[in-house]
DNA sequence: GGAAAGTTGTCCAGAAGTTAGACAGGTAGC
DNA sequence: GCTACCTGTCTAACTTCTGGACAACTTTCC
């Protein structure tokens, strides 16, 4: 297949996902419907079928686009900060907190439990933790590399208590997002690095 | 014809004088060949003639396209420093002087005379002071609504300075772009307000 | 000065992708 | 249980892209 096919192919994904995610966005998944999701796209209800097959086979590639780019953001966040782990995971928490409140997707994504059937993710169970285990072994490489004196246990703790914690936050905030990121990168630091 | 259609069109059309762009950054234009072209593109040859109908228009298309950029480019350096028109001059000749200097196109087109057969612009004589017209034209408009305060005569007298003196600069450099840019504004200033 | 190689622009048959309409089977609301 | 709607599949027609061939012309090389 050519460079420029690839192109229109995904220049296609692209434009479909997109007009799929404001559909979701404004009456939610269960209401989506294939015929409008065409018409959105501006394409037939065919090309549609083609492309993605089926009707959940479009949820999955949404939700799986939504990850990747929350990690890309979670990632940019932290490189901004790099060295500095109490900033970096506040930066990260900040960043997760905000993405949970503007971006009802990811919070579904990231709040929604195993036998909660939240609607889009109903027939996607294993997803529910996908994210979070996938963002755990993600930053696990990650700190490993960045800050290699911190031991793999203190690390594994860490890394554990930043990203619960700030779900925790997500379901059930507490304070300002400003300030529980602060607090969150203020207990990390603890975990990792402990005094005795 | 579908939005979609159109978005697949564009796409072929960015991606064609993309490639038209590098080979001719690095080859000349009378250096570059459709074969080439087509397949820098990862497209067929007949894709390119079905598109463009020439290569003429594949060279004319390119420019319009950089022109365009161009102008872009200054107004949004003009609407930075808006109300000011010292500092609006300065940034303008700024962003010309820099445009001149890291786009080869561009002062190509700034740069050639009626007669001057410079290589991509020996078949597209009217095109050389077309911009600057354009321009011109463009920034009398802007400028008008900007400082209405200015009577059109001094208008039609600064921005001509403007333009040229910048235009000159590119030529024959004098000093640097910063020092130059700042003395046009100056220069602007004073024609545009004189003290009698 | 002329042959060889290369280039532009055109033509065409076939492959690939898109469309619109029809239809079977399933589901929700009444 | 009936109606209306929806998903998923099929198909014929249409549009776009491809790849190869070819004539006319220009450049390069000898």
């Amino acid at each position: 297949m050519t460079p420029y096919r690839q192109s229109v192919r995904s220049l296609l994904r692209e434009r479909l996902l997109d007009a799929a995610y404001d559909l979701v966005a404004a009456d939610g998944w269960a209401k989506m419907r294939m015929t409008r999701l065409a018409n959105a796209a501006g394409v037939s209800r065919q090309t549609v079928y083609t492309e993605f097959g089926s009707r959940d086979a479009i949820g999955e590639a949404l939700v799986l686009r939504e990850e990747e780019r929350f990690l890309n953001g979670l990632r940019e966040e932290l490189d901004a900060d790099i060295g500095d782990l109490r900033a970096a995971v506040a930066a990260g928490a900040r960043f997760m907190l905000r993405q949970a409140a503007e971006n009802h997707l990811i919070k579904t994504i990231l709040t929604s439990t195993h036998n909660g059937n939240e609607e889009l993710l109903a027939l996607l169970t294993t997803r529910s933790d996908r994210l979070v285990r996938t963002a755990e072994m993600w930053l696990d490489a990650y700190v490993a590399e960045t800050w290699p004196m911190i031991d793999p246990a203190s690390r594994s703790l860490a890394i554990e208590t930043a990203v619960r914690l700030t779900i925790s936050h997500i379901v059930q905030p507490a304070a300002s997002a400003e300030e529980t990121a602060e607090r969150v990168g203020e207990i990390v630091v603890r975990v990792a690095f402990p005094s005795r």
